[in-house]
DNA sequence: AGTAGACGTTCTGCGGCGCAGACGATCTGC
DNA sequence: GCAGATCGTCTGCGCCGCAGAACGTCTACT
């Protein structure tokens, strides 16, 4: 009823749907270090094995120094290792341990069943269309993440006032 | 091609599309106090005209405290006026002034242009998609906001290992 | 062989923000 | 009037993104 009220701003919209899910996430995910980031740091570290710290933290779009004591605190919790690439011994090679494929397997499906509280407004099949967007629009944006300057976006924008 | 990698899990899609969003944004409102929440900030108090600073920060999910230096921000600016409220003089409303709306209108006019550069991903008709299901979304969200405590949802979901 | 530059990891410092707690000013119910 | 609640502000803590430096290691060039 209101004339454009801040419901109908994309980044609102948003924040509001990633706030939800990163409570919802920490919540499903307490006891792991790092909460939800620890989880998704020992999902890649369990299914990609990844060559270097750098390239984990670039796929997961976080610092790499916030990696260095998410890695710590997951190394002490024996989840994950970090050993040393033969080939490179400056690269650290972030490998999963059995305990942690176990973390995982349990905090996955406690995910799953977080992702369905977030998404509990939406029917299946709007959940599915809502996955596959989400899916195609990350994929793209990843892609061109690393390239992304805001500069070349202002020059398509223009100057100020 | 991989098994299931980290580009299937909703959390890394939002985050993934959530920091392009805030990137664009940020570069679009350049120029105004508190960027891409200044912006917010000062949508609402044009639009909306909230009662209290409280309600304000509520709405747009952001802390109080917060809210109180980006204000400082946005009146020293001149685009906002803290006005006493005369029926209780504990509250403060928050309005925009005449030079508070020019922004917000050129920078609604730039957040067009940055919305649709990340949403470039998609065709017309996914993008209004996706903005209907977002909507649906962080509206059924917002409205549990306030009563949605993680414990709730942890009893659904049972306790660890 | 030797050296300069590039690369990966870690550490430090800075700034922003969510959160909890405290405080003064103000309103409301008894 | 007075106790308790509410609003706004301030302070302190912790997490995280970002920039920069330091150190070990690899690579390329001479």
């Amino acid at each position: 009823m209101t004339i454009q009220g801040i419901e109908d701003d994309l980044g609102w919209r948003l924040g509001v749907l990633f706030r939800a899910y990163l409570r919802a996430a920490d919540a499903a995910t307490a006891g792991i270090p790092g909460d939800h980031r620890g989880r998704q740091v020992l999902a890649v570290a369990a299914r990609e094995e990844p060559r270097t710290q750098s390239a984990l933290a670039l796929r997961l779009g976080i610092d790499k120094t916030v990696l260095t004591y998410l890695l710590d605190a997951l190394t002490e919790a024996a989840l994950v290792e970090r050993q040393p690439d033969p080939d490179d011994r400056r690269n650290r090679r972030v490998v999963a341990t059995a305990r942690g494929r176990e973390f995982l397997a349990e905090a996955d499906r406690r995910m799953a069943l977080a992702e369905d509280h977030v998404l509990s407004s939406l029917g299946d099949a709007d959940r599915a269309t809502l996955r596959a967007l989400l899916g195609r629009l990350a994929a793209g944006l990843h892609a061109a993440d690393p390239v992304d300057d805001p500069c070349r976006m202002m020059m398509e924008i223009g100057s100020y006032s």
